[in-house]
DNA sequence: TCGACTTAGCGAATTCGTTCGCTAACCAGA
DNA sequence: TCTGGTTAGCGAACGAATTCGCTAAGTCGA
């Protein structure tokens, strides 16, 4: 049966994923044309680590086309969170709020973007409300 | 010259910091107590990991003190920062807000943080006014 | 001063992520 | 079918982070 993954994503593993993701699916050779360019590595590395990251269960593929196909077996959204729990808990005590503040305050924002976030903040005030949150 | 700290912080390099950021300054023993009961390891250990770290500059310590008294050679905001910044550039393409709005959405937020958030937010959009940003 | 306990430090062993050489299986065109 | 280039896979080698055994130095009360 699969098994869920480690929380903790590795450099490579982040790489390969971020060309999945973009990508949605395709053969090594694509994989690896952006792992040479990053990091100058073999073309056999990333078949490597293709198969290890197959069997951490992160990646998934499709063997029944002529080069093997392979898809990300966990979206953006989904390791992002867990990365940033693990964030939050190692060097914010537990605090995701903290996490935000430290993060807006230092990153640059569009007034796009700002508006996005205050509307995201309008319906969290409401969910509250509703909630009768203390 | 005492050299720039690598952007990575391990994970036991992270458990350290977080007892220095607590108590301030503190003897091993105090650090090797608290790395007991999360991992478990040997006082040698202990002792090793600060020589290790305080030959990446992560640490300072005054020998002068019977036991050696060892403080954090940066500030968890410091730290925060760096993992901030390393992780949106691993998975959110780059994109700090992207980043923002994933752990706002995701995790518990009090009454007073949102309030916080929203007057974080109000400045922000104050600043780029007088910038005059497109 | 002596012995028992605490504190430091070092080198070797282990573990895990990453890299590659080498070999086998595949595939398309001559 | 033969041949050159492509695609897969495996085991060994490496490097960095952790872990610890063992030895030396320091501390303190009897």
């Amino acid at each position: 049966m699969p098994r869920t993954p480690s929380p903790q994503l590795t450099e490579v593993e982040l790489q390969i994923l971020n060309v999945l993701w973009e990508q949605g699916t395709c053969p090594v050779r694509d994989i690896h044309a952006s792992l040479e360019v990053s990091r100058g590595t073999n073309y056999s590395t990333t078949v490597k680590m293709l198969s290890v990251m197959l069997g951490k269960g992160l990646l998934t593929r499709d063997e029944t086309k002529s080069p093997h196909v392979y898809r990300a077996a966990m979206t953006r959204k989904r390791a992002g969170r867990r990365m940033v729990d693990d964030l939050v808990k190692k060097v914010y005590e537990g605090s995701t709020m903290s996490l935000v503040m430290q993060a807006l305050a230092s990153g640059k924002a569009t007034r796009e973007e700002l508006g996005e976030l205050r509307t995201l903040l309008d319906q969290m005030e409401e969910g509250r409300e509703q909630e009768g949150d203390v």
